[in-house]
RNA sequence: UGACCCAUGGUGUAAUGGUAACACUACUGAUUUUGGUUCAGUCAUUUAUGGUUCGAAUCCAUAUGGGUCAACCA
């Protein structure tokens, strides 16, 4: 065995290229990334990018991760964000190595601010934000310097301690960075540093009632825990420069921001606002509710960790903007449930069988859990002489390369007999309500003597032994591919059939089900046991569709 | 009508001055006791125009198109 290894093609994106050439350049001799949500909203998919990002870096070059929770709002923030936070990255697979809050540097990051004013690169602004707002300027013209601008450093150092003593009413006073009016960088005009808010905070409670604004904290933040890579997306490429501005000027630890494009998704909303939208007014259930983007609603829904990591992988990162297809996610779950996931039948919309030729009794047939996996073993399905089987398994006037079950023709029962269909029996109505077939015998799977070949194989149910199922199937959650993009509110654009819930009948295997098993419903799709679930009423979520060639040659008539 | 970022098949991402590639999608066919899976194959790509160069997706210029920036949000 001398096989020359090929070696793997390696594509560095941007990011790596610029660790590597760190690495070599001795520059660091490990790297240190972050991950800085903010606890105002659930984690989605746009996130779990930045969480493989982020901790994947640190997986492939030395270095380790922090989880550092941007609580800098407490109006917005709350624990059970942190919580849900911390519990979708587990589950993601990842493991932080400090759980930090900006909060705990609130001591440090007004020493800060008391430098800056010491510097004489701050100043305590009494305008109102309106007031600001008028003299910001455009993006064409300079705007023009408060007249608070000038105040004396005593003046502000006083101003800014009676701010943090709360002297001061919400919103009479901010402190500003003294930088440029005139900037061509609107972020450089003199940005808000710190502003008043007597709330209530998560962590801090009520120690402070003056906040610093992400430019004051986050890059502070950085440079605390010695962030060599602080990672962002695009839109933040400006508060670059207003990043550096301050880490020169409090002259601490050069942390260095990177920008990359955030992942947009097809049929989908990720953005926090719009997923809090859609909680509070009700268009769904929950942040966890299975149509949701959100890392809770994925896993509800069955996606597993390892589907939505290779996602993440195959998606990659770059700079340019971007919709990726919805449709990659779903091959990457459906490519990791077919390793995994069990075997069962189950019949959603049935119609009865009899089986007029057959006398026998309890006969439990073996059926194996996972083909692609012979280790899974295989569990019994009992067969009987009143079977279900699904109302579009049968035509009675089949199209050409019909494989199924139509008068006269032959099918194989998945891991039973060959049946076929001699008699239709119709009500008054003329609807269908029992076909009427004949096995044979000789043709049992495994064991078959019949040298029958047929094209065709069904998933079926004994009728007395099926056991009732609530299922609930989801389609995307918006009509379009761009819900944000289009004209008026993207609530406009919400599928009202995302959800429909319907009865299966499942063979009695599926009494065993937990909550973390996934199954693929054959010839059906992936499913798996919802939380709504009780002793007696077992409900299913189904993860996403098997891929149906049938359905798209009947589509193309 | 300022600054900044970006532009490669339908989609996403590579190629880092030397034969434009990988994955998904779509389409063919084979295999199949899941019309699933698997396997084989097909279609399809450098925004435009100039320039530098023996040679440009890559460097330069201009144009065009898209995005971002005027929150006491992050």
């Amino acid at each position: 065995m001398t096989e020359e290894i090929k070696k793997e093609e390696v594509h560095l994106n941007f990011l790596e290229e610029i660790i590597e050439a760190d690495l070599q350049s001795g520059k660091y001799k490990s790297i240190v990334t972050r991950f800085p949500p903010e606890p105002n909203g659930y984690l989605h998919l746009g996130h779990a990018s930045s969480i493989c990002l982020n901790f994947g870096l640190t997986q492939k070059y030395p270095g380790n991760t922090n989880l550092r929770f941007d609580d800098t709002n407490p109006v917005t923030e709350d624990t059970e964000y942190v919580e849900s936070i911390k519990d979708d990255i587990r589950w993601l697979g990842f493991t932080w190595k400090h759980e930090l809050y900006a909060s705990d540097y609130f001591d440090t990051l007004y020493e800060y601010a008391i430098d800056l004013i010491k510097k004489g690169l701050a100043y305590v602004d009494d305008s109102t934000s309106e007031e600001m707002a008028m003299m910001k300027g455009t993006p064409t013209e300079a705007g023009r310097n408060s007249k608070y601008r000038d105040r004396t450093i005593d003046e502000n150092l006083e101003l800014f301690r009676k701010m943090k003593d709360g002297a001061f009413e919400d919103g009479t006073r901010t402190l500003r960075a003294k930088i440029d009016m005139a900037h061509i960088n609107m972020l450089m005009r003199d940005p808000v540093l710190y502003r008043i808010k007597h709330a209530h905070h998560h962590r801090t409670g009520d120690k402070w009632c003056i906040y610093p604004m992400y430019d004051m904290a986050h890059g502070q933040s950085d440079s605390i825990e010695n962030i060599t890579h602080s990672i962002c997306t695009l839109e933040f490429v400006p508060h670059r420069e207003l990043y550096d501005w301050l880490i020169e000027k409090l002259n601490i630890y050069p942390s260095q921001q990177y920008e990359f494009a955030r992942r947009n998704i097809n049929y989908t909303v990720t953005s926090k606002r719009k997923l809090l939208q859609l909680v509070n007014e009700g268009h769904v259930a929950g942040w966890d509710d299975p149509r949701m983007p959100t890392i809770s609603g994925l896993r509800r829904r069955g996606y597993t960790p390892e589907s939505i990591r290779e996602f993440c992988n195959r998606i990659g990162i770059a700079k340019r903007e971007n919709i990726v297809d919805v449709g990659l996610l779903e091959f990457c779950v459906r490519e990791h449930l077919n390793r995994i996931a069990f075997r069962r039948m189950v019949v959603f919309d049935p119609v009865k069988i009899i089986i007029t030729n057959y006398t026998g009794f309890g006969e439990l047939l073996a059926s194996e859990n996972n083909p692609e996996d012979q280790s899974t073993g295989s569990r019994g399905i009992p067969f009987g002489k009143e079977l279900f089987i699904e109302r579009d398994d049968f035509m009675e006037d089949p199209p050409k390369k019909y494989f199924r079950l139509a008068p006269g023709q032959m099918v194989r029962l998945k891991s039973a007999y060959i049946i076929k269909c001699d008699e239709v029996i119709k009500d008054v109505n003329g609807d269908i309500t029992e076909l009427h077939c004949t096995y044979i015998p000789e043709s049992k799977s495994g064991n078959d003597t019949s040298g029958i070949n047929v094209k065709g194989t069904l998933h079926w149910v004994t009728a007395a032994k099926a056991v009732e199922v609530e299922v609930r199937e989801y389609d995307r959650l918006f009509k379009v591919e761009n819900p944000s993009g289009g004209e008026g509110d993207f609530k406009d654009y919400i599928n009202p059939y995302s959800l429909k819930i319907v009865k299966g009948f499942a063979e009695p295997a599926i009494m065993d089900a937990k909550l973390s098993d996934r199954f693929q419903f054959m010839r059906k799709g992936y499913y798996c046991l919802d939380k709504d679930s009780t002793d007696t009423k077992l409900v299913f979520n189904r993860t996403v569709t098997l891929k149906d060639a049938w359905a798209k040659e009947v589509k193309k008539g």
